[in-house]
DNA sequence: TTGCGCATTGCACAGGTGTGCAAGGTGACA
DNA sequence: TGTCACCTTGCACACCTGTGCAATGCGCAA
């Protein structure tokens, strides 16, 4: 062996006695190819253990093999299971995933990931939820030409370029779940304005108490940013109300957590004192005490359906993803019904 | 304007009345460079809004301006804040950060991670424990020419290609805490086997109780694998001691998680009755109840030097940074003086 | 004026793959 | 046998930047 080099493409076009071309149908699944050239040439790929470079790939096609999650989600949890799924998908293809967390309140947000965009040349991107409601966003990766798939909560207008969980609907499941072991006065710990889930978990919470006939005064809405600090400052505000909630629904785990640090603070008994509900289903209701009952989020399934989207349906056979995905009621140890 | 594309190098260097060769020379900042020139060309750059592609770089210089992250940590939120901390140093880089995680217990471990070094020819990686604690890994990285930073609980060897925290010191320090406090039996929940940081941290913990002539039965001592889950049957294991053991260390916050779950199951009080101490200082510790004592293991430092280490002294001065960190106790109210 | 050294610049090719368009080959049919 | 259509293949160039080495210009001394 002369050269120590990597082989290229050249070297099996050599070989085997085509053109680069014809190596590179082969490579690129070309159906205007004969069998026997084909198997030829495949022989050749593997005596040789022959890559097509991937830098090469990306100049010439203009397009580099990079998915990205663009994302400014500030729950750990939720960011890693995101990745995970994709991750998933992409074991085993020439995709790599690359990350790109962003800054949702500054002014240069837009242009940031435009001049990402545009370098990088990502083949596909897939965003996270709150700046996957950003339609400008939407609009930008339309117009650059990079594939892209949002995850929400909310309704599908384009499930080609979107998967949703029915946040509403499962959280007044859950919340009818509290009113039939006797709850009337409950409380909602609810996320950030302007963003979608939070907005979607509030209504699912009205749907159930208005179903039920119950009123639901503005006092017993107490305001969080999905952060278990805020959650805590809630629990503050929701358990010096006089009468004291019997229950409270916080639209993230993180927020459940910090008000159940409140209840214990006080040396509330919870569940017997005070029911708490959650939504994700993190890690960590499952491993706070007591167990909290929460809504699953079925992230994992929904990053693996956005990356199935991106690069699917290129082997060929476009596959049908769902883009709808369903949110369910975990029980666990955290609710019960009201004392007396 | 005829072309709607991107400008390339080539357009500068017509504009400016230049060669591309001199353009480069102006973007890599070349010394061998009259300023007057340079001048002129940054203005073109400048006007033309001129971005090098960097598909063209990596295929001309065989190299990517990507900085990889290899692990096989099982922890979400390590993983996300060696990913935080990293992105913190990408930003405003030509950088992108690109995720890959392993399976230590794969055969071909070793080849896949060869593969995808070679094939997208990173700039760098920083290797996440447990992973880089393998040799062979390290030893891949050097012979394909990429460089590379290693995290771990180990001793300093190379301080180019690592950075460590000293967990045994600390450790020792935390127990020492529980030591003063009056408890004298004392369980351990230790790591996996094979893990270099469940070395030290046992090790650790060993030299605390040495030091002050208590004697450590192998009851004491449960086998975990950093997993909540692990956590609890070594909760369990440890709780059905006789005498009980009046304070538990646990090599990871979430194993302290599942023990802290068993002792709620039997009733007993935290800290009253059993003291924890966790490792990590994940968000968890402060999440539960009640709030975990804990070592704070820098890690989002110890990323943020890592990527320094990677990327650094590319702007011609070499900035040193520390490759060694301080883990320290958080002293919080999961641990207090036994009963009695 | 010539020669020399130094600072600065440019040519031409490398890096590896994709593709428009034209050419080559083959079989069928009149 | 000639013609035509169709299937298969190859050439040459595009994609964009980096670099070895040669060339250019300039000042200065002999």
């Amino acid at each position: 062996m002369k050269k120590s080099r990597q082989p290229t493409i050249n070297d099996v076009a050599r070989e085997a006695g085509v053109s680069k071309k014809t190596v590179s149908r082969v490579i690129n699944r070309s159906p205007l190819l004969n069998e026997e050239t084909r198997a030829k040439v495949e022989a050749v790929i593997a005596r040789l253990g022959y890559v097509p470079n991937p830098q090469a790939r990306a100049l010439a096609l203009r397009r580099n093999f990079l998915i990205g999650v663009v994302h400014d989600n500030p729950n750990a949890q939720t960011v890693l299971r995101v990745q995970r799924g994709i991750l998933e998908v992409l074991r085993g293809t020439e995709f790599e995933l690359v990350v790109r967390p962003v800054d949702r309140g500054s002014p240069t947000m837009l242009e940031d990931v435009r001049a990402f965009l545009e370098r990088q040349r990502l083949f596909g991107v897939v965003l996270l939820p709150p700046i996957s409601e950003n339609d400008a966003l939407a609009e930008l990766c339309d117009s650059i030409g990079c594939r892209y798939v949002r995850m929400g909560s909310a309704q599908l207008d384009d499930p080609d370029h979107m998967v949703a969980s029915n946040d509403r609907e499962a959280v007044k499941e859950a919340v009818t779940y509290l009113i039939e072991m006797g709850h009337r006065h409950i409380g909602l710990v609810q996320g950030p304005h302007g963003f979608r889930s939070a907005m979607e978990r509030r209504a699912g919470f009205e749907d159930a108490l208005e179903a039920a006939g119950i009123p639901h005064p503005k006092s017993l809405v107490a305001d969080g940013n999905y952060t278990f600090d805020s959650g805590f400052q809630a629990g503050v505000r929701l358990l010096d109300l006089l009468p004291r909630p019997t229950a409270i629904f916080c639209s993230n785990d993180e927020m459940a957590a910090g008000v159940l640090h409140v209840a214990r603070q006080r040396g509330l008994d919870v569940p017997g004192d005070l029911s708490i509900l959650g939504f994700d289903d993190t890690t960590l209701a499952a491993h706070i005490w007591p167990p909290l009952t929460t809504v699953r989020w079925p992230v994992s399934s929904m990053a693996r359906s956005a990356a199935l989207k991106l690069v699917g349906g290129l082997d060929g056979d476009a596959v049908e993803e769902p883009s709808m995905f369903l949110s369910t009621l975990i029980r666990r140890a955290s609710v019960a019904p009201p004392r007396g």
